[in-house]
DNA sequence: AGAAAATAATTTGACCTTCAAACTATTTTT
DNA sequence: AAAAATAGTTTGAAGGTCAAATTATTTTCT
């Protein structure tokens, strides 16, 4: 059993599993009504200032109409706020409100518990090897 | 910035764009009338022998109705065979095909190839803190 | 053996997400 | 002022999902 066959298996669980498991605890305690999908709409919104549609869907990997439904559901739920630019009124920026902004840090909460659940039991040295190793991960990805 | 902040940055980012390159990769090349869920479908299906709709739809999570719907597509593109059982009238059995086969290790390729290209960046060292650390990742998703 | 219960799968109807393409409104370019 | 570009929304079609109703078959229990 080499280990290139056991970061295979591990990656493919992961993966597969993965949307399933976040699903389940986005939908649990007191943001049940946030699905998985519009818990990706409310990170790619984020805490710092309003944002326009476009760049949000370019963000998600997503068509600006396909954005267009989410926040309308989103902002019917009361987790986003939806105004028009006055400066050039095509614009429209979108941004979390205050339930919006809530919900964004529970979930970051459930992110920072699994972080802290793998990394506790490895030492400081080994953190930044897993870091770097990381790192390239994502540069990989990137190409 | 400490190291736990970061590496939740990257993970996220890893597994949010993962999806997306192996949905591209999917539906691109050779097998263009599969989706990603159908891949998942015809990994779970896997190759060793037949197997019935319950016990493919519960490894996938998902109801027996919507795996019946995906396999009457699965069948209609011919990935997927489906017989009656004799044994039991009321079970059906479903295997891939010799198209579903190649499907299946075109994309076991894919995944290969991938981790072939993460791993040879890494050094050993970097390749058991990875494996440890999702080893981890695992078993905090599966409690 | 025969009726009732359990099991396996399919069908149905409703809802959600996604995209491409058509459309509306506004701004920029020429 | 007209034409082109840009930002979003709407629409229509295709997939995917579930719960509940339905069909067919097998098992269980008198």
């Amino acid at each position: 059993m080499n280990i290139n066959h056991v970061l295979n298996e591990v990656l493919v669980k992961l993966f597969r599993n993965i949307n399933l498991i976040e699903e389940r605890e986005i939908c649990t305690g007191e943001y049940k009504d946030v699905t998985a999908n519009d818990m990706h709409v409310i990170e790619a919104i984020d805490m710092d200032g309003a944002k326009n549609m476009t760049s949000v869907a370019k963000s998600l990997g997503v068509t600006t109409g396909t954005l267009t439904i989410a926040v309308n559901s989103l902002v019917k739920k009361g987790y986003v706020d939806r105004v028009r630019s006055e400066e050039d009124r095509r614009v429209v920026l979108i941004s979390l409100s205050g339930k919006g902004r809530k919900a964004y840090l529970h979930h970051r909460r459930f992110h920072e518990k699994m972080i802290n659940a793998i990394v506790e039991e490895l030492t400081e040295e080994e953190k930044e090897v897993l870091e770097k190793a990381l790192v390239k991960l994502n540069l990989f990805f990137r190409a």
